[in-house]
RNA sequence: GGAGGAAUGGCAGAGUGGUCGAAUGCGGCAGUCUUGAAAACUGUUGAGGGUCACACCUCCGGGGGUUCGAAUCCCUCUUCCUCCGCCA
């Protein structure tokens, strides 16, 4: 959510940026300036009628304590249309200030200036590219299928204790999904991220903290009677870790890694593209989360690049980095690189992590704010990526590594699955 | 599940109807002293709204109520603690 201030200071910019996204935004951005400044004008009202009543209550008390009791019965007659006033008032504002909430949902996140204009992922702008695409035999299997020859991912029996996109993993699958789980987080620690372990749900505050809500509701799972939601991701209990927090700058960079499942309804996906590992309800992934001050924050998106740049490195996977247009870019994220690993067998790039600034997006609904060395409280940035997504990664190592005697396992992960080759 | 107790500023912790946005301590910031630092001392320091700036308004876990007036009384919800029961 913007700040109200920087709406009011920098509108006309804002609606510039935000075509970027394809958005003409001076129409809500029109409307959100009025109902402000209506919330304001009641307000004033409101202030005033208050201020009069406490006036009035204050001088009551005084005549009371002097012993002047029938001045004071009077003067609390003229209390009680006071009182009528303030009750209709306090109703309006309130209306007012629920009007003006509703339209502040409405509006994306401002896209930073590096961001390239575009309509959708065609014109995402790829910056980075590790180097060749192997050449596979010309029976190359997609991962789906060697998942069957092997025994190691049954999309079938998923279907059948849950539904469509739960799989169930089996054997050396199972076991190369925890040898992942297991290496990104050594990976993560390694280089300063604290690990956690999570709730799976969250409530409501949650989920309007960090963005999900009110605009992805019906991404999430809920429980009706408990109204709690699945996570889609762990940046949600990780950066609600600090919701409501008063930091100070020494604080700073806050770093957290967790492995949590992820749930997502993915209404409306099907077909080819969603086959497979490639899209699933259910499915894991070790999250990197930062907290930092506003003037470290692009760097520390930098290092999370160069982060997950070197794990990918280490596994030897062909991918490539994109930085995504306007058009591509999430509702919340202010920048985003996506990194897409190739799948061979396949012959198209899959997203494998996603990692984004916020800038302050988030942490104005999260109230995260800290103290800044003039004393003054500021809003803290927000950060997170995946590193990484494990069933894409999964594929990229079925397809990549498959061979005539089975599919090697990257070199790294050995020790921590316990073989080398799944036959 | 039953019975009690509690929730106050960045933190700890007073405050049981009016001058309380709130004592005190810690922490933070500024200064004195010092070559520098520490210690000591002095001052300052909650958040949000509003204003050119003041004024002013709101906030003592959330919501509702009583009252001219609520941190303080009542109802309700949430969370935490103690005891009993049950249980991985």
């Amino acid at each position: 959510m913007l700040q109200l201030q920087t709406l009011r200071e920098d509108h006309e910019k804002i609606v510039v940026a935000l075509k970027k996204r394809n958005l003409d935004a001076a129409p809500i951005i029109a409307k959100i300036l009025e109902l402000d400044q209506q919330r304001r004008s009641i307000q004033a009202q409101l202030d005033n009628t208050l201020a009069e009543s406490n006036k009035l209550s204050k001088e009551i008390g005084m005549l009371f304590k002097s012993g002047k009791a029938s001045e004071a019965n009077q003067l609390k007659e003229k209390t009680s249309a006071l009182k009528e006033t303030t009750k209709q008032l306090g109703e309006h504002l309130n209306e007012s200030a629920v009007a003006l909430q509703e339209q502040l949902y409405l509006v994306p996140n401002i896209p930073h200036e590096s961001v390239p204009a575009g309509n959708s992922e065609e014109d995402n702008e790829e910056i980075f590219n590790a180097g060749q695409i192997p050449k596979l035999a010309d029976d190359a299997l997609p991962h789906w299928e060697l998942a069957k020859k092997y025994d190691i991912i049954d999309f079938e029996l998923g279907v059948k204790v849950t539904g469509a996109g739960f799989p169930v993993y089996k054997g050396k699958g199972a076991r190369l999904q925890r040898a992942l789980i297991a290496y990104f987080l050594d990976k993560n620690t390694e280089a300063g991220y604290t690990e956690v372990q999570l709730p799976l749900m969250v409530n409501e505050a949650s989920g309007y903290g960090t963005g999900q809500l009110p605009d992805k509701e019906g991404q999430m799972y809920h429980v009706q009677a408990d109204n709690l939601y699945l996570i889609p991701t762990a940046e949600v209990p990780i950066t609600n870790l600090h919701r409501d927090e008063m930091l100070s700058e020494s604080d700073f960079p806050i770093k957290y890694t967790g492995y949590t499942p992820c749930f997502r309804r993915e209404a409306g996906s099907y077909g080819a593209h969603v086959r497979g590992l490639n899209r699933l309800h259910q499915f894991d992934k070790v999250e990197i989360v930062r907290i930092e001050h506003p003037n470290h924050s692009y760097d520390a998106l930098d290092d999370m690049v160069q982060h997950v740049k070197k794990i990918l490195g280490e596994l030897k996977l062909p991918y490539r980095i994109l930085r995504l247009c306007g058009g591509d870019l999430g509702f919340t994220a202010a920048l985003t690189y996506d990194f897409e690993v190739f799948s061979t067998a396949q012959d198209r790039w899959l997203e494998i992590s996603s990692v984004s600034n916020f800038e302050t997006f988030q942490a104005n609904r999260l109230k995260l704010r800290f103290k800044n060395s003039d004393g003054k409280t500021q809003l803290a940035h927000t950060l997170n990526g995946s590193a990484l997504a494990l069933p894409r990664v999964l594929a990229g190592i079925l397809e990549n590594g498959q061979t005539d005697k089975g599919i090697k396992i990257p070199e790294v992960l050995i020790p921590y699955c316990g073989f080398d080759l799944i036959d």
